[in-house]
DNA sequence: AATGAATGAGATTTCATTCAT
DNA sequence: CATGAATGAAATCTCATTCAT
């Protein structure tokens, strides 16, 4: 790789970060191009030698984000075969990613949410790619006898990650009398596990 | 009451069910004030006799479908004292609920959440209550026995919530290979209450 | 005078003293027809059966005031043949009217000035005569031989008219350090008749 | 100075007198930003780069051009030590100014007044500076005895301004009959210095 | 005569995007 | 490549006036 296209790299993370945290300050449609040029410390128009529009930007902070986010949990969870560790393990990556950076999850929480009817057309392979990592889990556990082989996949990894997705955003938003995530963390795993049902 | 209250509120409730097409189809960023009065049959300016403006008329109609939706909710649970039929039969309304108004349910899902971030401020009480109904259960439900002691409340009914709330939404956007929301309810339910595990 | 002549005189009254007040608080501009219909106690849409609109308002509300203050002027001044006496005394009205009603003298030190331009083609006849009133008391001053021959009565007029006006209006509008009308009526009495020069 | 201040510069002060033309025209209530665009040659939205609003322009149209004439009054009497020349070299110059720019005049003598509703919280210094070129005329006359210690320099300085300000506005709005301003500036230093007395 | 909801033209302002420098 | 001024379409909101009740 030569030095112009590490530097134009450079240059494209720069306006990525700068555009997560303006969107999570403001949102998307309040969010000003301008104020994102500011937060990256460029001109006003600079964003468009890198990215198409603002639309494109959220698109391309989306990919490159989910790209190091599977990356991430692949790395985490590819060695452990048990799948009820795995799902354990999944719950608390997810939660441990939400803390580490909270502007990035309140975009991807909030902000990605609303995006989805302008953004109709985009077909969102990576979040397919990320609903597959629980799908994944789930089937290895019926495969190996561990889950109910009654279980429907395709609903239930959306069940899963509609619960784990919701917890992260009360925890974000709610100011007052919130869990811990670690709290939060073991419940999920706990009740998705065991369900409400006292033994 | 009067007539012309009578015929005010009806207005109301006109321009409140325009917005929830228009918001519906075009989001609430991209939907015009313009847009919702031609729906509504009224002039241009119209809805400001009604509603403060556009942020206003979110509000409220978040209000007005929300009470709704309470009151509704709560008719069909009180005769039912068993707290797993109660949790079924919570499910199973609320994705009838879902399926009865899909725009409303768009609205709801997409782009409400999207306003958490103007919703900041205001305090959601409504919100609060809708959950409150699914703690009331899950407390039933420890307090006679029949769900697990260890469960925390406050983390499992957002928990649930969220999960109930993206298999609904995935349904809505989903044009592609959805499944039909009798199996979200069942499935859901089935998870739910007995978790994943095989016995 | 029929008794429903007497009710729609009452009522114009009513509005424009209503009009005053709300042009006081806000300037023509930025009041609105519906806030002066409030101030008043009737209906949004109430003035239009008395006056014209809103320019109309404005004009009326002009006459009809002007008037008044015209008429107590001259009966203020009529007796009064020395027309040294008869300028200070004219003056010292002045300052008692504009203290009176400051309200009044708010919309006409302020908001009358404004309207000129868009009531261009309104001639104003009850200036005229107002303006009139000072050139009077000069005439009167010259021909007696008190006041100087030299004096361009069609000029003098109108700066008395502007030396006093600009101490109201500055004491109208001044919140710190203004000086008492008491004051500014005899210093204005003083420099008028005898100049800056010492003697 | 870089170039692209420079042309900023240039924009800034164009559209100020743009602004100048459209107010003097139409008053500041009734001219529209866009006109006042139009009027400047630049695209609709484009006074915003330069000013925050319509407001805001009006107020740095007034601290700009202010600054300007105060400089220039400045210049013209610096040199004078005869309070009694230097009041009447000070009528002369505002009264050439008038005349000079018809424009100004009408925006400074008709629409700054309305606006003094708005700017009302704004801290006026530049028109107190102005008054005060007014007051240290009285001072020095008062201190060498020419004029009388008598005056309330306070009050009169106001008294002055009021008398000039309306001479000149009646010479801009009125299209009959109107008195030459050469006429006016000795007829007011003439009654201000000597008073009506005949001798 | 009074009411006040409805109208709809018009105003200010924002901001994504372009492009000359 | 970077800059940031310029563009101009579009959006929200206001409000004088009308008119059915």
């Amino acid at each position: 790789m030569n030095k112009r296209q590490i530097k134009k790299d450079k240059k494209r993370l720069l306006i990525i970060e700068s555009a997560v945290k303006v969107f999570a300050r403001k949102g998307f449609y309040n969010a000003s191009v301008s104020e994102i040029a500011r937060e990256a410390g460029i001109a006003d128009g600079g964003m468009y030698t890198y990215f198409g529009g603002k639309d494109d930007l959220l698109i391309s902070l989306f990919e490159y984000k989910m790209e190091d986010i599977l990356t991430r949990f692949n790395s985490h969870l590819k060695d452990i075969s048990d799948p009820l560790i795995k799902l354990k393990e999944f719950i608390k990556v997810y939660f441990q990613l939400i803390q580490e950076d909270k502007n990035l999850a309140e975009v991807f929480q909030v902000e990605l949410r609303q995006s989805s009817k302008f953004l109709k057309d985009y077909h969102n392979q990576k979040f397919i790619d990320y609903l597959n990592l629980i799908a994944g889990i789930l089937q290895d556990g019926i495969n190996i006898g561990f889950f109910n082989p009654a279980i429907d996949i395709d609903i239930t990894k959306i069940m899963i990650f509609g619960a784990l997705d919701e917890m992260a955003r009360q925890w974000i938003l709610g100011s007052e009398n919130v869990y811990s995530l670690k709290d939060a963390s073991e419940q999920a795993a706990q009740n998705l596990v065991f369900g409400l049902l006292a033994n």
